[in-house]
DNA sequence: AAATAAAGTTAGATTATACAAACAATGTGC
DNA sequence: GCACATTGTTTGTATAATCTAACTTTATTT
């Protein structure tokens, strides 16, 4: 049997190894590294902060600074951030390309357990937090292949390649249109189960066209109209539901969609 | 996001749930917690040891007597086991319960791994050692439902049903049949990746028709026909293969095989 | 530029898991 | 029933990850 070494492991680094067209040195991490490492990614790319400081990743990795900033000493030692006391932090090259990896297999899970296990959008980031830190690269590309080399997740966010190529959809928000104004929805700024239910409750779904009918002046709500029926939403609402161009047919097959209307 | 809190969390014993017929306190359990729960179920009843102890356990799990000696207190303490010093150890009904969700889970993606991703059956233990520790009651029971529900997993063991219903198949060995008897072969004793490999190559598979044609007097090598090809394997090898009834109808499903011969 | 607020660090403690080395108990052979 | 081997425990140490409380640095505001 052998029990599970992967949380309190001594790490080695020697090996190293090519994918494609990235070099990636082959080293055992913690969950609790990878953790670290996917926060600090989507801080410094996915969401608009201009410089990461610890408070933030405190925040939002659910510790406390003072834990941050010991990680982050340990991390500098493994060379997996750069950082020096009162600086700013940035990640690596390599834990870069660690922490796409962690994202692609979140993604793909959460994929699988919406696709064929049936769960909603807003079950599965949680397990999809455990999942991510499974670790055995021919697992996630056979997953990969079984799902169908899928490009958006249920989330409407784009899964990582296998050769690491990561980037995040331009935020657009719904709260950015004018009157009159139509556009699709793409994604949500905000993953909790209880924003993705209220999303559900409203209606609106991945892929769908949204007309702005209308905003009032007074309070800045939204209206507007979806399938045909008119709802009113509000900013703060509105702020995290991403809009963009027509979803490619490929993302509409990776939502499990029919694309209604033709054919 | 917020970090991975299973390994190092602090532990309630508060909560209780009933599943089926049997009363389950609802603890969380580390994944080191759970390897060892499921090492003590596994030599208490799936091997032949009479009683388990402390150099046992280290050595299958792949740690030093003292760590097993400090666990047991602490496994103590949470009423895990049932052990005193220098006396024999055992787990209370509640983490027998603990351990065969762990077993269940365990063989359940096993199953998914060889059936839904095409890994070969000496692939996906090592996998299986980790997904085992994902926590969610809601995806394994949606996996057993996408399996179909199966009994046996790709090594031949029994899959613990939902209700916790545990028990090992009957141990008999290849290696305990006289020459010119036939059975079926339906398990394996050793689940590492080389000996699955070295089955593979002999031509054995689940569910084969076994006919021992010979036993050598001077070094028991053992000749057996399967598929009407003759076969010589050694003893030590013939006592890691159970041999047993004709496979249920179920059972040759849930292995993906083919009843060859009728329909 | 000083005062205050915000952000970040350090020191000291805790828990989980592991090890080695020394020690203690148990069991077996004669 | 003692000698010796086997088995199991204790003690002391280590690392990973966390906290609180006190402290320091940097940024903002007047
Ligand atoms: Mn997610
Ligand atoms: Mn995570
Ligand atoms: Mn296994
Ligand atoms: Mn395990």
């Amino acid at each position: 049997m052998c029990i599970g070494k992967l949380p309190t492991q001594k790490l080695g680094f020697a090996k190293n190894e090519t994918k494609f067209c990235r070099t990636v040195y082959t080293t055992t991490l913690t969950q609790t590294e990878e953790n670290y490492l996917k926060a600090l990614l989507k801080l410094t790319e996915e969401s608009a902060i201009p410089a990461v400081g610890t408070n933030e990743l405190a925040l939002h990795l659910g510790v406390k600074p003072a834990t941050v900033t010991d990680m982050l000493k340990r991390l500098r030692d493994k060379a997996l951030v750069s950082y020096e006391k009162y600086g700013k932090i940035s990640l690596t090259d390599n834990a870069r390309s660690l922490a796409i990896d962690v994202i692609r297999k979140h993604r793909l899970w959460e994929t699988f357990l919406c696709r064929n296990l049936g769960f909603s959008w807003h079950q599965v980031h949680e397990i999809a937090e455990q999942l991510e830190h499974v670790q055995s690269v021919e697992l996630i590309d056979r997953l990969d292949a079984f799902l169908g080399f899928p490009k958006i997740d249920p989330h409407g966010d784009l899964i990582p390649s296998k050769d690491g190529v990561f980037h995040a959809r331009p935020k657009r928000t719904l709260s950015m249109l004018g009157v009159s104004q139509t556009a699709v929805m793409v994604g949500v700024g905000d993953n909790s189960a209880s924003f993705l239910q209220y999303v559900d409750e409203v209606g609106l779904r991945l892929g769908m066209d949204i007309w702005v009918k209308g905003i009032q002046p007074y309070d800045a709500l939204i209206e507007i109209v979806i399938d045909g029926k008119s709802i009113t939403i509000s900013q703060k609402f509105a702020a995290q539901i991403f809009v963009g161009a027509k979803l490619a047919d490929q993302e509409f097959l990776d939502l499990g969609l029919d694309r209604e209307g033709d054919l």
